[in-house]
DNA sequence: ATGGAATGTCAACGAACCTGACTTAAAATC
DNA sequence: GATTTTAAGTCAGGTTCGTTGACATTCCAT
């Protein structure tokens, strides 16, 4: 048999050093992957927490409030506080439920769209810069790594909307 | 030529589809990055800022605090809060400079070294279990990808840390 | 030796999380 | 129809980790 096993492989990328790289290169890249977003919004009254729950809402429009909080990973008075204030500024609507009417239903107005949009044009700009430098089979890579990397509940969460787009 | 051009490839991997599940894909894999850390420090008095600042003295014994600075990109009294409580507790030793008195070396004692190990493990499991599944040719696509999604200010100070290294 | 630059410290403040307890409204269950 | 459960929102209070401003110390160049 042609077959490497794993010891004569010597499985070379899962040494204590190889993982170290990984660490950090996890840390300094998530810096410049939110670098972009936060300048954009350090001049608005908003932050880092906006921006997710403007995302989302992009993402899913009349998602839940709950389903949101799983999404997003925080407890609902931290939501609440967010989705307050877009909600005072005109970005977002919040529309009572037609069929369950505890549920309110969360859509991004033209407004939020618009900020949506700035945002977003900023992180996929860097993001189509370095998916461009580095290829297409290392973008797999990329995307199979980091899967690999979630926690199961995360992992289902990304999947269904991963399959939800294209 | 058999060479395919860019527009013949079509570049399918940069559509927004494709780059908006790279952006899930890294805040997704983020939350899991730092889940098994974050739940090893909640019960003993500390946060994701200690973890960065044991993490990097491990990494650069003796490296100064404008050199730690630079690398965590935080203001020094954001960082001296942090250092103070590790010093305290005896996780850190800061030697005022001989060279330059101004400087102070910072280093981590044996305790210091214990919980660097059982934080630094954790996340390594957990590293090592994504490199493992997805194996070494998507984990060089991984770390191309990250690089190039860096502040170039960053992408320095990273490939200064990898190549001091291995 | 002195004034400016660099290094580090102390104090106070703010954003964005958190927990816990509670209310309101609607749906589901019995 | 009464009770329980669920969804959302609120109030009070606390933690972590970032910020700005003021300051002490040390070095270095004039």
């Amino acid at each position: 048999m042609s077959e490497t096993t794993a010891s004569s492989e010597g499985l070379l990328f899962l040494t204590d050093e190889q993982l170290r790289k990984g660490i950090e290169a996890m840390f300094f890249a998530y810096r410049g992957f939110t670098a972009d977003p936060d300048r954009i919004l350090d001049g608005k009254d908003y932050g880092r927490a906006h921006h997710r729950a403007v995302h989302f809402i992009h993402r899913s429009p009349g998602t839940t409030v709950s389903n949101l909080l799983a999404i997003l990973g925080v407890t609902k008075q931290s939501l609440n506080r967010v989705l307050r204030t877009l909600i005072e500024d005109g970005l977002v609507r919040s529309d009572k439920g037609k069929v369950d009417a505890r549920e309110r239903h969360l859509y991004l107005t033209d407004k939020g769209l618009i900020l949506e949009r700035e945002l977003s044009d900023a992180q996929r700009a860097r993001m189509r810069a370095a998916y461009r430098a580095a290829g297409p089979q290392a973008v797999a890579g990329f995307r199979q790594v980091l899967e690999a990397m979630m926690d199961p509940e995360m992992r289902r969460q990304y999947i269904r909307l991963k399959e939800s787009g294209s």
